[in-house]
DNA sequence: ACCTCGACTTCTGCATACAGAATACTGTAT
DNA sequence: ATACAGTATTCTGTATGCAGAAGTCGAGGT
């Protein structure tokens, strides 16, 4: 039963709101789907999923929805839900997509200067060039998501945020080895646009972001060029398919 | 391998396939919302909705759960769901975004040029500027509509294009006094967009439509401005409060 | 051996039911 | 009159149940 109790530390939400379960379980799919545990074009049984989280079917559904407005889950209507296989074209669109919207966020960034975020940014700056030093991939790819989306608060666009947060959630797989590609490198653009912002140069912050965005593009294309399918487990057959009981 | 895969049997894409009712609920919804008949801020009680469609909760839940994630209502967790009330703010913020994902479908489909769609583009401006001839401000909408839609299909970038259409449903609101209010101008400026993309030229192409994307941002902020709440209706109450029952 | 037809299984879609939480109301005290 | 506390009520969140549709498997015909 999951009338489990929890011990309500979550301080993001409002005094003591019981985080509901449709949520808490799209967190858990999110992740499972990031961590391969459910694999792309694997099947999602509603019935399994729910038995899995120990929850009943309705959050699982909804969760369900919401993974499939986000693009990490495809539905089909009368038949089921399963596990996005994005394809080397979709990401590579979504790049582009990321790339632009990144663009318009360093050149509002510039126009919004701040003594405080420019602070900030070079502080994550800092703190990624010492990761590429000690060779911590991870560290680097850290620094990384929160230096960029750093600027994109820092446009005050709150429109703007989501919309990268999203784009960016779909293509976080693929900064692994993006960072292992080009971790030097990345930081020196990464000086740069901090200049450009600090400088309150919006075109310079603007074409300077797309650049480094097109070589991160660049550099994942190649990637994939060189290992096409990053070790996706081939559609982890969906259950155990139980034979039909021999009467006999 | 002796190629066994099924051959034409995986089409079996019934054409009839019966519509989900959550999706019905969805479209009707969001009808009601541009109408509406919902107002903004209005609080949406499940079960009178439910009965209002004719339908269970369960369908609504959903379509609620998918228009939250697209904007079109905010759920309190504990509480409820709201037709949301967009800002000034949050709509010059969202008209942003528009211009720089427009402005890169110009560019990328000035990159992928193709005869076939500079026609379709040709042709959406002249029933553009025919609408515009004769006053008719909803022909111009619609043709305006078509006209950025084409431009992104153009593009030839999936993501692009749903990212698009998304933003551009949570303006649509807005569209109509802005066509008042420019209608003819704008239409020169589709021209030369058209004639960007056609000669191959991205870089006009984008600056075209990004300037033709602000202007209709600026014209956004004037209309407001001087017509601060379009028609609002004030939160319309939610549902007749019952008193207590007077038993018999 | 291949294809077709038919029944079975399983799953989704939808409806209903129940418990707890949040709100709004009412009465009382200051 | 205002503020506060207690109570009542409504609504959401979640679970469960049921019918129909989609897919699958197997048998029989060609």
């Amino acid at each position: 039963m999951p009338s489990t109790e929890l011990p309500q530390q979550m301080s993001a939400r409002r005094i003591d709101r019981p985080v509901p379960l449709r949520e808490r379980v799209y967190q858990a799919m999110q992740e499972l789907i990031i961590s391969r545990q459910l694999a792309p074009g694997q099947h999602l049984v509603e019935s399994e999923l729910a038995e899995m989280l120990g929850v009943s079917r309705q959050p699982i559904r909804e969760a369900l929805q919401l993974l499939n407005s986000e693009g990490w889950v495809d539905l089909r209507p009368g038949y089921g839900a399963f596990v996005h296989a994005p394809t080397e074209a979709e990401v590579d669109q979504l790049l582009v997509v990321r790339a632009a919207l990144e663009a318009e966020s360093a050149r509002l960034a510039a126009l919004n200067t701040d003594a405080e975020g420019v602070a900030r940014l070079r502080k994550l700056c800092a703190q990624g060039e010492a990761a590429v030093a000690s060779d911590d991939i991870d560290g680097m790819v850290a620094a990384n998501a929160e230096l960029h989306r750093c600027v994109t608060e820092l446009s005050g666009n709150q429109v703007l945020l989501d919309m990268v947060s999203q784009v960016d959630r779909r293509v976080r797989w693929y900064y692994t080895p993006i960072a292992r590609h080009r971790g030097h490198q990345s930081w020196q653009e990464h000086a740069r646009l901090i200049d450009a912002i600090e400088a309150g140069d919006a075109d310079a912050a603007s074409r300077t972001m797309r650049e480094h965005t097109e070589r991160t593009r660049q550099s994942y294309l190649e990637q994939r060029r060189e290992n096409p399918e990053p070790e996706v487990a081939p559609v982890q057959v969906r259950s155990r398919r139980r034979r039909t009981a021999p009467g006999v």
